[in-house]
DNA sequence: CATTTAAATTGACCATGGTCAATATTGGAG
DNA sequence: CTCCAATATTGACCATGGTCAATTTAAATG
């Protein structure tokens, strides 16, 4: 036995099979949406039986999980291409795609808050690494040219992150979904990141 | 036709249905938790059909929309009674029960995520209700005694929901359940509350 | 009290996510 | 090349939330 312990390592047609679900996914997808997809289209494109889709993915959450992490991080890496934002404008402005993303079906924001803090012990998935990944975006904006300077880049990112989750939240509320959720959204930044007691 | 147009009152057994319902429920609930109940097991405690469940019912989602509201509405009554905190410190504690039920189970977070901005147009549940109610208590708070001036205490209040959520959610993440959320939540409202740049 | 009609209830049925024992395939060892 | 064990795939089956046409019941009316 020469790779111990490992044993054999993953076949082609694993990953040929798993290529096919996500493809037949995404595809499912772009035509319906992502609360329309049903894991029997997806087998059925895919051309695979039901079970093999959960011996690929734990359940259909995770695969939402995956989908919808990806495209998050590609929202990030436009963000991250930008100059960092120098005016609380500037910055709402930049997380704009993102949050057009975030709000493009009530069931993928759930999907996301769902995901937002990872659930099970040790088990991160593609979303809660975005968050990650989103607040250290932000962190290197503050880090350049802080707004406040008592307390850290890093809680001040932390911060923004809870309000952009605030402003998305009651985009979906009817009490509250008159105000823009741009302006909304700056408000908190100004409030947050400009104090002036 | 004396009643003109809205006809018939309801009657007396759907009032009477619709308690044993929620008792069957609330029992279930109490014995095995909340993400434990079943319709089925409900409504075979009732004693009633499963389209009956249906009929009061929106779906599952609404019967926790009403109990999770219904519990949270508890809590603010006691938090309520409490006198107006002077400090950071002793408004996190009053949060503190509130708090404790809402992370009872990463199930009822959920639900409480879900139904915090309320889901469709003109239509705001209990949980939704619970929202508007705990900015109400917080800004009475902030009203007679403000941490700081240059924003209203209703914005000072929502952003102490923003933060709650948030120091929640990190709770269940795996990344970040080293730090005690009681502290986390103390570190955001001082940093919100009591800004000094 | 008989009649009537709107409202409440029923339960067979469906939709869809998820399981698992059986089967087929892969790729390396001899 | 043949055989073996690990791995991948299959699809019948289950669990559970949700639907709806048919039926039963409440209570107002004459």
């Amino acid at each position: 036995m020469s790779k111990q312990a490992m044993a054999k390592a993953v076949q082609q047609r694993t990953l040929k099979t798993r290529a096919k679900l996500l493809d037949a996914a995404q595809a499912v997808i772009s035509e319906s949406g992502y609360e329309a997809m049903r894991v029997e289209e997806v087998v059925l494109r895919a051309g695979v039986a039901k079970g093999t889709f959960f011996a690929h993915f734990k359940d259909k959450d995770a695969l939402m999980d995956q989908l919808i992490g990806a495209e998050i991080d590609r929202q990030l890496d436009i963000i991250e291409a930008l100059p960092a934002p120098k005016t609380i404008s500037e910055m709402s402005e930049a997380m704009m795609p993102l949050i057009t993303f975030m709000t493009c079906e009530r069931y993928v924001f759930d999907v996301i808050l769902r995901h937002s803090g990872a659930a099970a012990n040790a088990e991160i998935g593609p979303i809660a690494m975005t968050f990650g990944r989103h607040a250290e975006v932000v962190t290197k904006w503050l880090w350049d040219q802080p707004f406040r300077k008592d307390i850290s880049a890093e809680l001040q990112a932390e911060g923004v992150q809870a309000f952009m989750v605030q402003a998305i939240s009651l985009m979906f509320c009817s009490l509250h979904n008159s105000v823009a959720p741009r302006e909304r959204l700056e408000t908190y930044l100004r409030a947050w990141l400009t104090p002036a007691p």
